[in-house]
DNA sequence: ACGGGCGATACCCTCACGGTATCGCCGCAC
DNA sequence: GTGCGGCGATACCGTGAGGGTATCGCCCGT
């Protein structure tokens, strides 16, 4: 099986519509077409439901999208890091790490200082992520080593080590009767109708249903909250960045949040042994 | 990047001669390195040292055969995880187990009988395997989860749980004169010039040089110390398989071995998940 | 009944990939 | 030094896989 079939039927099965697929590759309707029967017929399984009005997945059409997605992602990670080992000849050997923009700078901070006092040290290109952005960073070989937090991110086929565990508060504005609470219980907090949860634009850009905010990034949920617009559940370290308009207050069900340093489990990197490491040590 | 290029560069990188290359990819040579270079173009990157007499990697080439081979078995894991998912619709919902032939023979059959009494069991297909390759069968779809052994196998990217975990005992035969001892240090056994370590066909068929006797298969190793020509070390629970010609005895610095049932890491299917739930309850 | 949306089919063209022949370089034998 | 042999690169050619356009067939909505 080609890459060129693997990402013409994940186009296909993302879209569930060949016309659209096709745009989106950048090439005409008909190949594609015939692109995806081949491919069903030299694998001898039917991958897609033709129904008169829609493409839906047939169970093996679903297999493959998920196992195709994950070969893509080990291609263009072969590539990725290819490209960087031999940047890394000519002058520049560093390392990549991923984390999410705005949560634990000063884990990251000392994890940075201890690593870059070790013999060998080499540079660290940190790159701030979105929500979930790492994830993918990793998979893709655009990064070497992430920050990740379970159970927000997916950790399965990474190796990981645990780094710290905290509890989860809510952020509510300041004055909100909540605010007098010492603690609260998730439920209390998740169907609030004056405070309705914020709502996150999904992998195509498009937001979800809903009573709540629409917000991109973190200081927009922020600054939502402030105004009394929208009430966030967020790791205790997160507090460190809140100012006085804005008051957390614990959950005490709330499932708690580990920080993980993550990467591929067959990295061969001696700086990644080395940082995580250094993190293991903090 | 196409799996053909990958293809084709790993079967150059393997062989470190374009024309042995060409031969097992079945072109002929100048197609194949016009390939390579092409990809080398593409990818900015020197991939092979062509010196006049040799091919040798250089260190990007060298880390595009592990992610290569990582992402061709991810890509040969997709296809034949279809393949089974639209035989599974047409009647047969089997999952394929892979486990070394000879090996813990009465955990294999307590896990089968008791995954088979579970409500919603499915037919389970045994894959007796060579020693390593139900890794290879688990990482390129030919199985769906495996039993392996820590530390012999390299359970890096997949899931596991532990099963259990043994010491490891040297297989004499009987009348040597180590039987008479309770028990053994790995440094006694390894360098006997009587007694040395039998040799094992690499993955290319051949067999490494070396003073002891050849052998592809558990029953010959083991016909080969009932007749005194080689010495074995083996789990503890390969005893049950001997006859009288043999003796184990302990050694005590052996690393011990853990048994683990593995799967990929993004497995999402029911039988796996009942196969791992009961071989956890033994 | 008809128009429009959508996937499949028919047909053509181009170029990427594979094959053969040959070159250029180098190491070795004598 | 000369010649030979091994090996990768280059030159050149043919074919077929893959892409494009036009159109069909089907079905749904009005």
């Amino acid at each position: 099986m080609e890459t060129r079939e693997l990402r013409y039927f994940v186009a296909v099965a993302e879209e569930l519509h060949f016309g659209r697929a096709a745009q989106r590759l950048g090439i005409a309707q008909p190949p594609l077409s015939r692109a995806i029967s081949q491919l069903e017929r030299r694998l001898g399984a039917t991958l897609l439901r033709r129904d008169s009005r829609s493409v839906t997945l047939t169970e093996a059409g679903a297999v493959l999208l998920h196992e195709g997605r994950a070969a893509l992602d080990a291609v263009e990670a072969a590539e990725h890091r290819t490209r960087r080992a031999a940047l890394a000849v000519t002058g520049h050997p560093g390392v990549v790490l991923a984390t999410k923009a705005g949560a634990s700078s000063e884990l990251l901070a000392k994890l940075l200082n201890a690593y870059a006092t070790e013999p060998g040290s080499v540079d660290v290109d940190v790159m701030l992520c979105g929500p979930g952005e790492q994830e993918r960073l990793l998979r893709t070989g655009r990064a070497d080593v992430a920050i990740l937090h379970h159970p927000f991110d997916n950790l399965s086929g990474f190796d990981t080590e645990e780094l710290f565990t905290e509890g989860q508060v809510a952020i509510l504005p300041a004055g909100h009767p909540l605010t007098t609470r010492g603690s609260l219980q998730l439920s209390e907090v998740t169907e609030l109708p004056d405070l309705p949860l914020p709502r996150w634009p999904g992998d195509d850009g498009t937001y979800p249903d809903g009573p709540g905010p629409e917000a991109r990034s973190h200081s927009q949920l922020l600054q939502l909250t402030s105004l009394g617009r929208t009430l966030l559940v967020v790791p205790d370290s997160a507090r460190s960045q809140l100012n006085d308009d804005v008051v957390a207050v614990p959950i005490v069900d709330a499932p708690d949040v580990t920080t993980v340093i993550a990467w591929p489990p067959h990295s061969r990197s001696r700086a990644v042994a080395d940082l995580v490491r250094a993190a293991l040590r903090l």
